[in-house]
DNA sequence: TTGCGTGCAAAGGTTTTGCATGGCA
DNA sequence: TGCCATGCAAAACCTTTGCACGCAA
């Protein structure tokens, strides 16, 4: 926890300019391993995941935890983080699709649970679950 | 997925007893196998881990997952199945309280997301995550 | 009696860890 | 040169599964 990384070393970087390469795109540890082992780049598994957690604790990524047996998920941030206080992912639990939501009605209700409510709702760690349109109707 | 029981157990009664006499308590499968034991109660791991998967689907219990990392977590739900349709659970990160919203304006947010983003969640299976006052404060 | 539930042990999948080696500053 | 990071393999962890046996209806 709050594992700090004081070297730049080449796996960290190359592990930021394939998340730079891929803006808004849920990876897993899988396939970015694949990734790099497809394009001849040594990366140990276990670098991938220690790099990852230290770029979580950066700010540089976000990390998703759909459910907990499937792998997380990691996206890259980018420069301005605001958006990302502002989007909400849905989670469809028939199909699995993750859709992201940006809607005023959701920051509304933020604001709401905090004044109304004293809580402080962090949409990097919330996951809505539900039904997509498609599955529902059928 | 989708397990339904069709025998009452014995297993399946004392599994349904304890959560009566613990609501609003999170217990992890350890936990549960853990109270077994040490009163003597034969009860398996994986029939716990079944029972629990049907007793969700039953709508009895809930599964909470809190990260990938530790084990998931339930909750017996009580008769009364209409109100936790309109209840939200919220859960610190921090001193992992969970807390009980029940508020129309999670409601209304509910009717938004179906009608305007074709999304229909669904409150037994949706945790918000963030800070309760307290640990915001801190 | 029929078929569902149980229980054990093993398998499955993801993430973490120990330790020797390699590389950044 | 002094640490820190890497990489491999093994361990740790939670959950699921296979299969023979037992029990509810």
């Amino acid at each position: 926890m709050t594992v700090r990384t004081k070297y730049r070393t080449k796996q960290r970087k190359i592990l930021m300019e394939y998340f730079e390469a891929n803006p808004q795109t849920h990876m897993t540890v899988k396939e970015i391993c694949d990734y790099f082992r497809s394009h001849d780049i040594s990366c140990g598994q276990a670098t991938v995941y220690r790099q990852l957690e230290s770029l979580v604790n950066d700010g540089i990524i976000r990390k998703y935890v759909i459910d907990e047996n499937s792998p997380a998920c990691y996206e890259y941030l980018g420069e301005k983080e605001e958006d990302h206080d502002l989007t909400f992912h849905c989670k469809c639990e028939k199909c699995g699709k993750l859709i992201h939501i940006q809607c005023h009605r959701l920051q509304d209700l933020q604001q709401h649970l905090k004044k109304g409510h004293g809580f402080t709702v962090n949409p990097l760690r919330t996951v809505l679950y539900g039904l997509c349109e498609q599955c529902r109707k059928q």
